[in-house]
DNA sequence: CGCCGCCTTGACCACCATCAAGTGGAGTGG
DNA sequence: CCACTCCACTTGATGGTGGTCAAGGCGGCG
């Protein structure tokens, strides 16, 4: 992607558009004629069960595409809701349609995102299934750390979490009480610390080793998106601009 | 996706391959020359962890992409294994290069043919956080059941299942004692049966109901491949002729 | 001031892992 | 044809991780 490429995406976003905390941005079986992008704040990708509980699946943050889905698939297969109050850019479906087709290095730029957002789900896969919980929430805080340095929201030992320990129960499979619980035993063993809002790390390279974090799966040297690191992180200052 | 796409990308495949039960087809880290494609068999996507774990994140069956992830990005940040004896279609990377950045149809059947594979890791992520074990068998059976029946390997009461109860445990994070017990009782409450390497199935509805299987995540009316169901799996017939 | 989210703590117990041993069938070699 | 081996499956006993239920503390905001 070049800066032809970029302009062009740029210049076809609408206005962006405030989402409060809580609030779905699209639902589960929509078809939205426009597809959105997080400018600022945090979203997640979830699913509702029979039984009530919410499975977070994704976490979007700011110059993540929420539903390059839709331009391509038909319908929504998940919920897309605000965990912050965050700022959404929207482009029509229509143009998306019109870029991947005239606009190979674009295409090419969009599907790349797709397949970090895969690389991603195989790795939250594997700390879903195989690791004990306070190895999971290692991994997750080391993830968070590294995608939030990418857009420069978080510095190598400190990073917001504007999330509650029930939010992190719902992404890794536990209970309220069991993040709660282990969340204190990681505070005493010096694995993090936590002081308001902001997760703090007094050593980086433990909890990476402790989590058995390999960031490779973020494939953060992307070769379609010049010097930056996500598709859509590229247009975030001009989109922001706005 | 029109036969004039389709053609094309059929001349473009290598003369196929066989690979053998157990052995590796690509490895993690790797950059290979060529991306593959599973005509015959079932292979699997896997990571290996620390504490020497395999960690299964996904199922290839015939008509799927291995590997389109290495036209893309850099490396295989996973390993894909041969789970049966495959037979598998090479396509040279620069050839996907070329096709993608040309024949934008077939970039968008591609492009889709992720977008399927994300879904179904999202699915995954949540059976494998949210359920018990015996509904995340259930699921995982109906899932099969489905992506099978979709290439004519399955019919409404029975697939060909050749998995070890090891590699079932593999996939959904459960020990293989585990997988044992939980199977047993699924057959003494008559949700499944098994002989020898197939399972069939009394009463497909019941074991959807239990294992809260919704198959909108597959998303098989593709609007990017014609009659077909997968990007490849239209392609299957002719590159098998060879 | 009072309410409401969110965090915290305690008691109890189930699901599932682990360890260990044993069964049975398929393939191999004597 | 019959040992022998190997691998997948099976069964039992035991214990820990993490779920559930219930109650209390605490800070922010109307």
């Amino acid at each position: 992607m070049n800066d032809v490429d970029r302009a062009r995406l740029e210049a076809v976003a609408l206005p962006s558009r405030k989402v409060a905390a809580r609030e779905d941005i699209i639902r589960e079986g929509e078809v939205p004629e426009n597809v959105n992008l997080v400018l600022e704040g945090i979203a997640c990708r979830y699913k509702v069960l029979p039984n009530g509980r919410r499975a977070i699946v994704a976490f979007l943050l700011p110059g993540d595409f929420c539903d390059l889905h839709v331009a391509i698939l038909d319908h929504m297969d998940h919920t897309i809701g605000a965990l912050t109050p965050c700022t959404i850019a929207e482009i029509p479906r229509t143009t998306i349609e019109d870029l991947t087709a005239n606009w190979p290095r674009i295409a090419r730029a969009l599907w790349w995102a797709t397949l970090v957002d895969e690389g991603i789900l195989r790795e939250w896969l594997v700390n879903m299934g195989q690791r004990p919980s306070d190895r999971k929430l290692a991994h997750l805080f080391c993830e968070l750390q590294a995608r939030l340095a990418l857009v420069g929201l978080a510095t190598e030992n400190e990073f917001p979490l504007p999330l509650t320990q029930e939010e992190l129960g719902d992404t890794l499979g536990l209970s309220t009480v069991h993040v709660n619980r282990v969340l204190q035993q990681m505070r005493e063993d010096g694995l993090i610390r936590l002081q308001g809002r902001t997760v703090s790390i007094p050593d980086l390279a433990r909890l990476k080793e402790f989590g058995e974090f390999n960031p490779n799966y973020l494939h953060r040297n992307n070769k379609h998106d010049g010097a930056h690191h996500s598709a859509a992180g590229a247009l975030l200052p001009g989109l922001r601009r706005r």
